[in-house]
DNA sequence: TATATTTTGTTGTCGTGGCAACATATTTAT
DNA sequence: ATAAATATGTTGCCACGACAACAAAATATA
């Protein structure tokens, strides 16, 4: 029979080490679109990241694809919009819904910030080999299984 | 010789994952309190534990244990003073600080939410050995590591 | 001792996450 | 066909992370 855990002191918490490492990668990846010259945010990264998969979502498809919900996208794709690098066309059968694309300025910093965002991998996987990630990744999806709503 | 990692899609990127945990997690536990009728926000929750082990540091040190700026550690010792679970005291010495301590009502809060994220930390914990635990947190620790300011 | 520098905490702005309310448009039910 | 329910996107508010500017107090330096 598996031991019950029990942890109540914040530096053994496994959700303070999500914060922290979460934190922090982001910060190193907004810092170093800054020091490149580029005023991006990682989440506006993370939506032009999805838009290259697949252009013409509609903005909720596109928020539940980046996690994030409906308002957060709005606003996220504001932002983007006003940098230039998206394009929100209103869908001709259904008038509520926006269907959003790359502009060509998202296509050309999508290729200029590919090696500035390949050297923070490096710096975040530095002592890692594939092996490991496949198992970080693996560890932070159970946890988010556990938590998907029933 | 170590193989170089190259990952340029969202959903294989370490960081989008941790931000997808930091958020479920940070999400859940805020429900949970919240489904208990305590308006406390996982961070708050964070800097009372964190006094709960050492009381009457001041705002920067409290900061810095709990990875928040100066900004940051203000806006929220204010939230926990309005709602009566700590006290600033003036230091006597240096009429800069203020010394942060637990009020009653925080000691109580302590008490009364343990259950509360000992049943939270199950549901993120589940089908995780404790070596599990131990080698996730390993993981993040690296990762934070790798990301120190040389 | 007088001035400059550093430290501590506050206030402000922006971007984002969570939540609620809302208008508009579509779909479903009667 | 009309009304009710649902879906989409927006605006509002609050809390928090990042950053800059600031005042007050302490410390270092001249």
């Amino acid at each position: 029979m598996r031991q019950k855990i029990e942890i109540f002191s914040l530096d053994e918490s496994l959700g303070f080490w999500l914060y922290r490492s979460h934190i922090k990668v982001s910060a190193a990846l907004r810092n170093a679109f800054q020091d490149a010259g580029y005023d991006l945010t990682p989440e506006q990264w993370a939506v032009l990241l999805r838009l290259r998969e697949q252009e013409g979502l509609n903005q909720s498809k596109l928020g539940e694809k980046t996690y994030k919900d409906r308002h957060n996208i709005t606003r996220i794709l504001k932002q983007l919009d006003k940098r230039g690098y998206i394009e929100k066309h209103h869908d001709e059968k259904d008038k509520r819904v926006y269907r959003v694309y790359l502009a060509p300025a998202g296509h050309s910093i999508l290729k200029e910030l590919k090696p500035i965002v390949l050297k923070h991998h490096d710096r975040v996987y530095k002592g890692f080999s594939k092996d490991d990630l496949l198992k970080i990744r693996d560890y932070l999806g159970h946890i988010v299984n556990n938590l998907q709503r029933s």
